[in-house]
DNA sequence: CTGTTAGCGCATTCAA
DNA sequence: TTGAATGCGCTAACAG
């Protein structure tokens, strides 16, 4: 039973050789004869000494092999978003055998002040709920890549949301022959307000400009309906806070209660599309006769449900890779990645 | 623009104070007067120092405000699996307002030692895939709570993973009206073997004894089995590497092509239920007429899948928050949470 | 209430 | 190739 607890000095006097030396075998192995180095590896090994004390190296060093995953809401939130996990899965798959890690940093929190001294820098998906963060991850002096959204010129990686959100809308809107039908369309936004209610957005809620990709789609969904010369009524536009099935259902409720009711439902990710799509099957209207439905994202459930969902594909699993390759290889280049148009049966 | 970096020696050198009293200043307000307090941190503030070097801090204190999940297996799957996801929310929910801080770990790597130096501890939910990894978290001096395994007498979280599967197969077994009609059941299990491999599983395949779920789940099928006089063939225990939607597939598309057919699917997971019997209306096998199936977890999707799959329900959340609190509160108790059989049309 | 000092455990000069 | 010394930035003990 070694009960002891080494550190490189007492190994070093120990062995009889100076802290330097070990320091050495460990780190840097042209400083030292291979003989002596494998003779005070196999000694460390037996005595239990599993190496330099990382935190205290890293103190020394200044890097830390971990980097923040800033996420746009709370991790508690984020970990159950399926878009966000692939993601997170494609970050993960590029940077574990890098022997990088990850540390889920919550986009709610106020600073990244009790973090930023213990990560090489940060990946941010998606704009932070707190715009606190935004201001200091613009003033951090270590590694910054964005998904999503921009900051200053750090590293980014993005699709075209606006030009996605128009051909999916366009799809949908397409599919009425005017002037004899009538599209009558409402839009299920994802975060367009900044708050935690489910409610109608006036335009007068909505900022002049904004680079998020909730306001984004929104422009993109405003285009198509101009380009197919449908009015959208200005109470046709909901606010979903987070993009769950509860709440997502409760306003599809409240957007199929107008009158005339809507036939065609503009979702901002597909997890809302579906949500929507039960809240109409459970009312016996018929997709997509009587309602068509467009999500975004291209999950996988979507694709099983029945009626398959209409929606924007992008690889989140991608997007995450290619983050990850940005902050590895320190470049500052900004990505833009495809998006596919999958049309399903949704319209 | 302040370009300078500030240390917490530097600026009390700047502000003509000693060091302690700007470290007292952030850390311990009582060791001096508000006013000199509310003076140095403006100053702080004002010059762009934000507070004393986490890092350093760490170093001193030996506390990092980080724990790190080992997750099973690799990040990259587990953050896709949504029994995981709902874990890690548990924990999340927990940990976020204390200001703690997740570093995602995978069950794969050979050491923890790249971490075991930033960490205050572990949450380990379920038994990593390396072994080495086990060893060294049954040795390793900081706090440790495991989940669904037991390591030592560390603190862990845990329900009755036998009994849960025992009362669900035999809700399944018990449709079935002896003699005149008979049980050909086969088992979809998780992780059996420690392989990467979807195939059958051969009773000289199984250790003697294991505390790993996937076998205790298949002591308690077993139990209720022999409990309802149903004789296993031992070509019928398929293993699956992963609880995903494609190799399940593979996995239900064998054994329903065994002969006689099997009218019982046993499976180890909500997922493979769910593939299995999406495989199963593929094929035009009607459920639960012609196959009775059963998974366990209790994901969301399995309630909202038509027919809705019999399952033992388990509140992840639950079990993450809980082992969340053993942690805080660095209690070493080993809890023990219910479960729950509930019955859909898949039975 | 304030200041001085000794490490936390290490990596890196620089001299030998 | 090795060893002694310095400091990464901080906190806690202690002295004033």
């Amino acid at each position: 039973m070694t009960e002891k607890k080494w550190t490189l000095k007492s190994i070093a006097a120990h062995l009889g050789v100076s802290n330097a030396t070990v320091s050495n075998a460990f780190n840097r192995p042209d400083q030292l004869s291979s003989k002596k180095r494998e003779e005070i590896l196999a000694a460390c090994k037996a005595l239990g000494y599993f190496g330099p004390n990382k935190a205290a190296r890293s103190l020394r060093k200044g890097t830390f092999n971990i980097v923040a995953l800033v996420l746009p809401d709370s991790v508690e939130y984020m970990v159950s978003d399926p878009v966000a996990s692939s993601f997170m899965r494609g970050v993960a798959k590029v940077l574990e055998p890098q022997g990088i890690n990850l540390l889920l940093f919550s986009g709610n929190t106020d600073s990244v002040n009790n973090i930023v001294d213990f990560v090489d820098g940060f990946i941010c998906y998606g704009r932070p709920r707190n715009p606190k963060l935004i201001e200091q991850l613009a003033t951090v002096t270590k590694q910054v890549v964005t998904v999503d959204f921009e900051l200053q010129d750090q590293a980014s990686v993005n699709i075209d949301n606006q030009g996605a959100a128009r051909e999916v809308a366009k799809a949908a809107l397409m599919q009425f022959n005017a002037p004899a039908e009538q599209a009558d369309a409402a839009i299920l936004g994802l975060r367009l307000l900044d708050t935690d209610l489910i409610c109608r957005v006036y335009d007068h809620h909505l900022p002049k400009l904004s680079t998020s990709i909730a306001h984004q789609r929104l422009a993109g969904y405003r285009q198509a309906l101009e380009a197919c010369q449908v009015t959208l009524p200005e109470d046709r536009i909901w606010n979903i806070p987070e993009s769950s099935e509860r709440f997502a259902r409760i306003a599809a409720k409240e957007a199929l209660a107008i009158r005339p009711r809507p036939n065609v439902l503009l979702c901002m990710s597909d997890l809302i599309a579906l949500a929507a799509a039960r809240e109409a099957l459970a009312q016996g209207i018929q997709i997509p006769q009587e309602l068509k439905i467009v999500g975004f994202d291209g999950i996988d459930e979507a694709e099983l449900f029945q009626p398959t969902i209409t929606t924007i594909h992008q690889n989140s699993e991608n997007k995450g890779e290619q983050a990850a390759s940005l902050f590895i290889r320190k470049e500052k280049r900004q990505i833009r990645l495809p998006f596919e148009l999958r049309v399903g049966q949704s319209i």
